[in-house]
DNA sequence: TTATATTAGTACGAAATCGCATTAAGGAGA
DNA sequence: TCTCCTTAATGCGATTTCGTACTAATATAA
């Protein structure tokens, strides 16, 4: 890789970086007390996995460590936005899943963060938003796959 | 804003929240313990501002609460990273500024980053990358841009 | 079967994050 | 000049993050 590429890739890490604190403060202006943009990504995560996940398979879709889900998962049940179920196909392990409360603030904090998008000022750029999705879709798929291969 | 677009931007959001996740942890893995990519992202941004900047424009230019930046500057202070000097034009303030032992470690994480990015299997998908990185600056701009009237 | 290695989850502790309240300096008005 | 209001930074404390070490259950192998 050349001199350019990698000031290109840098300079993309930096806005990609400075983008997704933004919508993390966007998401979480809708959010209770305690319920990060994480905690919203979990439950979006779950809603479409009705027969629940185990903490690892969480901690490895969100790239987080597993004691940093144990606590997330934590603070979740706590509010009463998932339940925590033993795993039947293993008693070592448990299943997260998605309770009607959670499912509810799912929706909230979800429409809630549309109509904040939408009536952003100046506007937010849906063309161009549109037009990232794709490459940066098989981007992160990219580097999924280079996790898989390294670790 | 219609329920499509609405859910291109989520989307959006989603797949930008993971890639900056990789990317933190991409240079992190290149930068002693206890140094982290926003201390990366400051020491570059301060190489790029020979004068200084203070606390307060630091935490506004990477969206973090002024008293995280307290801490930041202040393990980079810790570390020989950065100086601390009295602002001469208000004694309430201070000024940042990077330091060579700093700089030498900006080059150094930079340089092994950009080594592994070349080197990561499969390829990191430059093309893509060039290809997002003008919207994506829009994208931001119009972020920054909607912040700044709203707070 | 029993010993061994591996794996899921967590307890624990050090460090980081960040909201609230405080201190000190700057600025505006009488 | 003397108040009063605002602002820069920090002290403090509750919470979160995450590395290390541990426990319990599972898989493997002799």
């Amino acid at each position: 890789m050349e001199d350019d590429s990698t000031h290109n890739v840098f300079r993309f890490f930096t806005e990609v970086g400075i983008i997704a604190q933004f919508s993390a403060r966007l998401i979480e202006k809708n959010l209770p007390e305690r319920i990060t943009h994480l905690h919203f990504g979990l439950l979006g995560h779950m809603s479409r996995r009705p027969d629940g996940e185990t903490p690892q398979q969480l901690a490895y879709a969100f790239q987080v460590p597993k004691t940093s889900m144990t606590h997330m998962i934590r603070v979740l049940e706590a509010e009463g936005y998932i339940e925590i179920v033993p795993n039947p196909e293993d008693a070592r392990s448990k299943l997260a899943k998605i309770t009607p409360k959670g499912g509810e603030l799912l929706m909230q904090a979800y429409a809630k963060s549309a109509q904040d998008a939408a009536t952003m000022d100046p506007p937010l750029l849906v063309a161009q938003i549109e037009q990232c999705l794709e490459p940066l879709a098989q981007i992160r798929a990219q580097l999924d796959a280079a996790r898989d291969k390294s670790g």
